[in-house]
DNA sequence: AAAGAGCGCAACCGCATACTC
DNA sequence: GGAGTATGCGGTTGCGCTCTT
């Protein structure tokens, strides 16, 4: 049989806003199916990772905050490179987000080390030199390459005795050494690389997906489905000039599901 | 102002596991 | 119980934006 081609890439506003509408309509599970009788020509595979990690109503936007950089730490320690698992404990944070926040983490970390590295610095006594064991002494295990992955976490016993009452510094500190020394280096710290902001203090970028603004969804996440008034969502969804379009994917749908 | 480097993030890939028939 | 298919997960890559020189 020949197989057309499948749609690659980043995806196109037009193309987010069918694969919210079917999954408004289908659930957020059948996911083969949906990337069928929506026409998007993009693998389940590939509708369910831009649901998942970008247009699910659920999701914050906007770096980690303080609160929640200190439980993947943690949780790392606990669990190592388990992120879905380390996501299931930061609400309206995906695996990805974490992966990726992580790998800044240890990029910054390498490049430090770097820098520590050379003779004139030796501050022994520095919370990061401490964190830097509790990593090598995971992170050693691997051998050749170095990757930006700890494959297995810290091990509890390193960072959680770190942050236990017989050590004097916190994570806190161990970001403060990572700010400091990058405004030794630096001079110029034009925004602190970590500080403590609330939830609410995002700093949102503006994706397509906030077209459609989780708020103004009655979204219940203890309900596959976003519950809300048909007429409702189709207004707010398409607006009248593809009315007609959108109304064809829904005919489509339904044609499918019916036979 | 232009070029290069670095960084952050979205998306893909391959494998493992769960589910269905 | 086994085969086939769908879904989930972790690792990796590539692109675009920002910063630096």
């Amino acid at each position: 049989m020949v197989q057309e081609e499948m749609r690659r890439g980043p995806w196109t506003e037009e193309e987010d806003l069918k694969l919210v509408y079917f999954v408004n309509m289908f659930g957020d599970r059948r996911w083969d199916f949906i990337a069928k009788v929506s026409g998007l020509n993009r693998t389940g595979k590939s509708c369910r990772l831009r649901w998942v990690n970008y247009l699910h109503p659920d999701l914050k936007r906007g770096k980690l905050t303080s609160q929640e950089e200190h439980l993947v730490m943690e949780l790392h320690s606990k669990w190592g490179n388990r992120w879905s698992r380390i996501a299931r404990k930061l609400p309206g944070r995906t695996d990805n987000e974490i992966k990726n926040f992580w790998r800044t983490f240890m990029r910054k970390k390498k490049a430090l080390e770097k820098k520590r590295a050379s003779p004139s610095s030796s501050s022994s006594s520095s919370s990061l030199s401490s964190i830097n064991h509790a990593v090598d002494s995971h992170a050693s295990k691997e051998v050749g390459e170095e990757s930006f992955y700890d494959t297995g976490g810290y091990g509890h016993d390193d960072v959680m005795g770190l942050i236990s009452a017989g050590e004097e510094f916190s994570l806190d500190d161990i970001w403060k050494d990572i700010v400091l020394s990058e405004d030794n280096n630096n001079n110029i710290q034009q925004e602190p690389l970590y500080e403590l902001q609330s939830q609410e203090g995002c700093n949102f970028s503006s994706p397509p997906a906030m077209i459609y603004s989780p708020s103004s969804w009655e979204y219940n996440s203890s309900h596959p489905l976003w519950v809300m008034d048909e007429e409702e969502s189709n207004k707010m969804l398409f607006p009248a000039t593809s009315d007609q379009y959108y109304y064809s994917c829904y005919e489509q749908g339904n044609a499918f599901l019916t036979g």
